[in-house]
RNA sequence: GGGCCGGUAGCUCAGUUGGUUAGAGCACACCCUUGAUAAGGGUGGGGUCGAAAGUUCGAGUCUUUCUCGGCCCA
């Protein structure tokens, strides 16, 4: 063998990946080949995963929670496709509801045109043309992600066969009674005039006007409490006028006192909760005054009350009522209830028999039902309702309170509770809680802790509020008999209905005559048309109905459902809730939730904090392999911590991967062999082979178990240090010799050369699902057939490859080389040595280790010229490393006394 | 304000039922190599386990309080 014929490595896999340029050119191939009709003909007939899609709203360019999400669902579709499932992605999205709404008023508002003036059904049109819009930038963006899916048969909440099957899915609560008409305060705003989802509600301080009043008691079975007062607290003064009750504890201690402050209540009689007196003191500037008296809360019971408004002809009673809502974190420790305005009150007084009445209007002005106030804005009502209180002596003290209060996410306007007829889906008049609840306890979650979350949501949430006052949205199909104010139920009106969505969309309702939806069973005249909307949290809920339903290549229930956790109380919710209440189970087998993106310091994403990163920007610096191995490396059962120097340090590992992959193909000159690992000789190979293959062998065990559990943080470590720990560092340092210069057709390469394809196979279908484009790169360099790496399936490796035996002897085999590398390391300190080729050693082991060793070779294991066993009395290893003497084998480097034994 | 979840080396993560000196990879430093070369190897430094108190022979692990962050709710 001469210099010449030394087998060096050679590959045309670049070391830099230049991704940013490379993928989109995988991405054309990939659409070449049309990769997902050729991963279902693929897979035709398999058992099938379904991973449905969560729709996101079609509006604005994508973010890193998106970009997070669709990649995580990416890598799990395309691991159950590579285990051998049928693994099919329908990505959806979600059209209607208010902010595209907003989008396009905010258009008419810059044109000078009035929403007022343009027919609903044009106002609709702009909204569907706008959402589909926004759909085809997404699809871009995520296919720009490496994500696989039916890109060309998504699903949308405004398709026409969405539009009919919701109208179906409404239908069926209709019929069994779930769905009820009720007047019940909702959020509203008054501002753009309608009632507010959860979702649509934001936090925000807000300074209110705060009072401390005064309620005459009328009758008491406390003596002491005739002709005193009871003091209530409240940041609404406005809700005065609609009090229909006060709300005290039943466990808390109360206190008559007696003022003795000069002024309007001098000697006046007051109540108020001990463990408040000293704040209500300070507040209200009372000086003096003396205890007169301290009773148990539930001695108030029966008491009754007066108005404060009283002489000014509200001269209905007011009774104290016990709710364990009543607290002494603020206020008086009594509560003044509205039951129009406030959702416990509203209970409090329902269980009472006090019924809600409308006191405001959509626009936010008392109704006749509210004498004195009848036609003012709530919002401009404080000023008065205080001047009366003051006029009727029952104001004790005002003020002023900056506090979290709701906002409309939209307008930012502040938003009032208002009893308005709404309808409602319950809860519990079909058991839908139980169903929901039990349902629950079916699901799989990962992370575990999201079941208890999911739960105890459902276990307290108020029956569900499905209408809205707007009009980008799948019309209510309720008719109302004129006569008898009863729904319409009847099937073949929902049908009816469905099918004329079906063929023309549901813009009709509003435009077309109502006889068209009633059919010929019932006169136009009789009924009374609703012009209310479903809430879109019910069109997402029914994905399930219209998409994994109806489509063939789908199944119902969905395999997963894999969200943020905030769709606990989204889309998880109300997808739990609609198919609970239709179908009586989960429209999932498995939740998977993950947290929020967040900056390198743990805080979250926003415009003034200037943290915000793109997925564009990352696309453009790293490309989206990059971006995969941070959502493959993150701990999603957290928050997800991204920054470029987090960015920096996962690139540095794709370099590391990628030039281990390089190492392969470099020593294999890109012509890659599949092994038949069945067949493998595995008794015939050198030890350190065996223990690859043991290694391998192992690894693919944790592969799989993590696998199963989405564990993919410690399923990428575990792949990560095989490439740096066992592979690099190890393997591939140690055979370079043999691959560069043993003869060919030597045994010891060729043994090599088997360990290399082997690796190489499994390394490119493990790293697939997370390296989708590298790893595509690959396979196209050494498949000549036109197919992609995701056709591939994992392989299975066989039991023969495990050798516990084997593994423990080069564990220690392992330790005595580190301590050879400490020898060789403190020679190379004193400059003694360089390369460890310089080096021979001579190691001293105790017997069992001298047994172990027999017949191996140190010196090829810590790669030195050569290395002398040695007996040693002691049971410690000791290694002496010396510069090694003779020549230097010009071909093989090895330094030795006599002629190299394979290059003469 | 309430509920839930979380805080382990610069970074991403491991740390079994409380039990030796808290681990890995990356990054960093130094050295070697120049036949994986804008690569590769070796060695090494680095942590009051968010803070405090408590339970215990013993706490990263259990309890309480506080703090910081996130999600949800009001």
């Amino acid at each position: 063998m001469s210099k010449s014929q030394i087998n060096l490595p050679k590959t045309s896999f670049s070391m830099k990946a230049n991704l940013p340029t490379r993928e989109p050119e995988i991405l054309k191939f990939w659409s070449s080949i049309n990769l997902y009709n050729k991963l279902r003909e693929s897979r035709k007939g398999k058992e099938k995963f379904v991973l449905h899609d969560g729709p996101p709203y079609a509006n604005g360019n994508i973010h890193m929670g998106t970009a997070l999400n669709k990649i995580l669902k990416d890598i799990i579709v395309k691991f159950h496709q590579m285990n051998g499932k049928d693994s099919v992605y329908v990505p959806g999205w979600d059209c209607h509801g208010l902010p595209i709404e907003w989008k396009i008023e905010e258009q008419y508002k810059k044109n000078k045109k009035n929403k007022n003036e343009v027919p609903i059904v044009e106002f609709r049109k702009e909204c569907r043309t706008f959402a589909e819009k926004w759909i085809e930038v997404h699809k871009e963006q995520f296919k720009r992600l490496g994500v696989v899916g039916d890109w060309e048969n998504y699903y949308s909440t405004m398709s026409f066969e969405a539009e009919a099957q919701i109208v179906r899915e409404l239908g069926k609560f209709l019929k069994d009674g779930s769905l009820y008409r009720g007047f019940k305060p909702v959020l509203w705003s008054t501002v753009e005039k309608t009632a507010l989802a959860d979702a649509e509600v934001e936090y925000q301080d807000h300074k209110s006007d705060t009072i401390y009043a005064l309620f005459n008691v009328k009758s008491s079975n406390i003596q002491e409490l005739e002709d005193s007062n009871i003091i209530i607290w409240t940041t609404t003064p406005w809700t005065i006028p609609a009090n229909r009750a006060l709300a005290y504890n039943e466990n808390l201690d109360y206190l008559i006192i007696e003022i003795k402050d000069n002024g309007d209540f001098k000697n006046k009689k007051v109540v108020l909760a001990e463990a408040l007196l000293e704040s209500v003191v300070k507040e209200c500037g009372i000086e003096n005054f003396q205890k007169i008296e301290k009773f148990k809360g539930k001695n108030l019971k029966g008491t009754i009350c007066e108005h404060p408004f009283f002489e000014l002809g509200y001269d209905y009673d007011i009774p104290m009522l016990e709710a364990s809502f009543v607290t002494t974190e603020q206020g008086t420790g009594i509560v003044h209830c509205a039951p129009s305005h406030g959702p416990d009150d509203f209970n409090l007084c329902l269980n009472n028999g006090i019924k809600a009445i409308e006191t405001v209007d959509g626009d936010g002005k008392y109704t006749k039902n509210v004498s004195l106030f009848e036609g003012i804005h709530i919002f401009k009502a404080n000023p008065i309702v205080i001047e009366r209180l003051k006029e009727q002596r029952k104001l004790l003290s005002f003020g002023e309170l900056v506090h979290s209060y709701p906002h409309s996410w939209r307008s930012k306007a502040p938003l009032v509770h208002r009893a308005t007829p709404q309808w409602f889906i319950s809860m519990e008049s079909n058991e839908l809680r139980k169903k929901a609840l039990k349902a629950i306890d079916d699901t799989t979650f990962y992370p575990n802790k999201g079941k208890e979350r999911l739960k105890s949501m459902i276990e307290t949430r108020p029956d569900w509020c499905v209408s809205r006052q707007r009009v980008w949205g799948v019309p209510l199909p309720i008719f109302l008999n004129k006569k008898t104010n009863e729904i319409l139920v009847d099937e073949e009106v929902f049908e009816n209905i469905a099918a004329i969505y079906e063929k023309e969309g549901s813009d009709c309702w509003f435009s077309d005559d109502p006889q068209k939806f009633l059919g010929k069973k019932y006169k136009s005249d009789d009924y009374k048309k609703l012009s209310d909307i479903v809430e879109v949290w019910f069109d997402s809920g029914s994905t399930h109905s219209f998409v994994l339903e109806k489509r063939k290549d789908l199944k119902w229930p969905a395999s997963m459902y894999l969200e943020g956790s905030d769709q606990h109380r989204g889309w998880f919710h109300s997808s739990l809730l609609e198919s609970c209440g239709t179908r009586g189970k989960a429209p999932f087998e498995a939740i998977l939730s993950h947290g929020f993106v967040v900056d390198g310091k743990g805080l979250k994403m926003s415009k003034s904090l200037g943290n915000v990163i793109a997925p564009e920007d990352i696309l453009k610096k790293y490309g989206a392999d990059i971006l995969r191995i941070w959502v493959a490396s993150s701990n999603y059962a957290e928050d997800l911590r991204i920054d470029y120097s987090i960015l920096d340090q996962h690139s540095e590992s794709y370099r590391k991967i990628r030039n281990t992959f390089r190492y392969l193909l470099g020593n294999l000159n890109d012509s890659f062999k599949e092994i038949d690992l069945e067949s493998v000789d595995v008794k015939n190979l050198p030890e350190l082979e065996q223990f690859m293959l043991h290694k391998i062998y192992n690894l693919n065990v944790n592969f799989n178990r993590y696998f199963e559990n989405y564990d993919f943080h410690n399923l990428y470590k575990e792949l990560l240090n095989f490439c740096t720990v066992d592979l690099s560092a190890f393997y591939f340092d140690i055979r370079k010799d043999t691959l560069y210069c043993d003869l060919k057709n030597s045994p010891r390469r060729k043994s090599t050369l088997i360990l290399l394809n082997i690796i190489l196979n499994s390394l490119m279908k493990w790293f697939a699902p997370i390296l989708s484009f590298t790893t595509e790169e690959i396979y196209q360099l050494i498949s000549k057939k036109n197919k992609s790496i995701h056709l591939e399936k994992f392989l299975n490796f066989p039991k023969k490859f495990e050798n516990l035996k084997l593994s423990e002897k080069w564990t220690r085999l392992l330790h005595i080389r580190d301590i050879c590398n400490l020898s060789i390391e403190e020679k190379r300190a004193t400059k003694e040595i360089g390369s460890s080729l310089e080096a021979t050693l001579i190691v001293k082991l105790k017997e069992s280790d001298l047994e172990l060793i027999r017949g191996m070779d140190l010196s090829e294991l810590c790669i030195t010229s050569s290395a002398e066993i040695q007996k040693n009395t002691s049971d410690d290893i000791e290694v002496i490393a010396n510069k090694a003497e003779g020549d230097k084998c010009p071909i093989c480097w090895k330094i030795s006394k006599k002629p190299c034994e394979r290059h003469g």
